[in-house]
DNA sequence: CGCGACGTTGATTTGCCTCAACGATTGTGG
DNA sequence: CCACAATCGTTGAGGCAAATCAACGTCGCG
């Protein structure tokens, strides 16, 4: 039992780990905290970490020679976030990641997951799971994106992440949707309406 | 030197095999020639295999109630093809997957799927890190759905895909790019104007 | 207390869709 | 091998969803 039991109970779901095999991924964990409004990934440096959310809220999002943001992905409690292009290929990050909430996260840096995957092959396959899912999650998110108007693709998103909605700025919500805040304004004035 | 090679090739840009294990890999395969407008993958029915593409071009789309369609891939030589959800869940399909050619394609079933990762674990490190680029990938669809006019998303992908734009109809790549076949028509002449 | 961040509202504009009609091209059966 | 139908792409008129712009309320925080 240790700071790092959140996201053993998390892998445990996936992969059975020995005792040993525990505390040697334990041992190449780290455990950070970030306030409200702090970045944890920002554009140009390379993003060395792959974080698991133990507590709090996250987004990542990209910003566009205008100034509007774009968000790509939001986590709470139990998700994974990372610049995952910069991440994998080691290369500079486009996007900011940047704490909604103050936040508890446990991370595992890059060097550290191929250390994993030769050591505890078993890891393979848990990362390999974990990605195939996040896949077709976004497989999902670019058929609302491409076939739904803005007020269903609103009304999607509250009544699958209803606790993400509750907890999220709007003007971030909109930005993950594709919508500006007025318009998003303007849909839920509708819908409280009806 | 079989039918199989063109995947092997594939695959040893990934991962080495031994002789034994290209042996094995080859016995888990199949080889299916498709003609243009066939299906490989039809709704309520489980995705059972995962096809790589040796020769033609192919898309994965879906039809709504208004009989609308939305294409969430085309694949070409060298990429692979199914409708993921379906088939790491074992659940009937969504997706359409039909030829745009007469296409010729490499097979592996699900179940001879697990037992690789059982007999040949390399193949869990060569799906998650295909896996991981084709989430990058859809990482950077989602960006330009959110943030791009449909003319930026018509020239950002005849400039990114060029031998796809070349080879398949024009209200495909209009329903992969979420816009209507005449409006893609009077961008298209609106480009060529200028 | 006052400023900045966030959300709302209304007026106006625009990008894209809808609908309808019409070429062009393909392919298929007689 | 032609004829005709189906498929695919184009064009224009009109309409609507969502963006833009501008102004204003409100809340939380330094």
């Amino acid at each position: 039992m240790n700071e790092f039991s959140p996201l053993l109970q998390y892998v445990n779901r996936h992969i059975q780990l020995n005792e040993q095999e525990e505390e040697y991924f334990c041992s190449l964990l780290r455990y950070t905290r970030l306030r409200k409004k702090q970045y944890l990934i920002q554009p140009d440096y390379v993003c060395k970490y792959k974080s698991y959310v133990v507590k709090g809220c996250l987004r990542a999002f990209i910003t566009d020679d205008k100034g509007e943001d774009y968000t790509l992905q939001f986590a709470v409690e139990d998700w994974w976030i990372a610049d995952f292009g910069s991440f994998i290929n080691q290369v500079p990050a486009t996007m900011i990641v940047e704490a909604i909430e103050d936040s508890e996260l446990i991370q595992i840096d890059y060097n550290a997951v191929q250390l994993l995957y030769s050591q505890v092959p078993k890891f393979e396959r848990f990362f390999r799971v974990i990605t195939e899912r996040s896949y077709v999650f976004l497989q999902k998110r670019i058929i609302s994106n491409i076939s739904m108007t803005a007020e269903e693709k609103y009304r999607d998103f509250i009544t699958r992440y209803p606790n993400i909605a509750a907890r999220v700025p709007q003007y971030t919500m909109a930005s993950y949707l594709g919508i500006t805040t007025e318009f998003l304004s303007k849909i839920r004035r509708r819908l409280s309406e009806s």
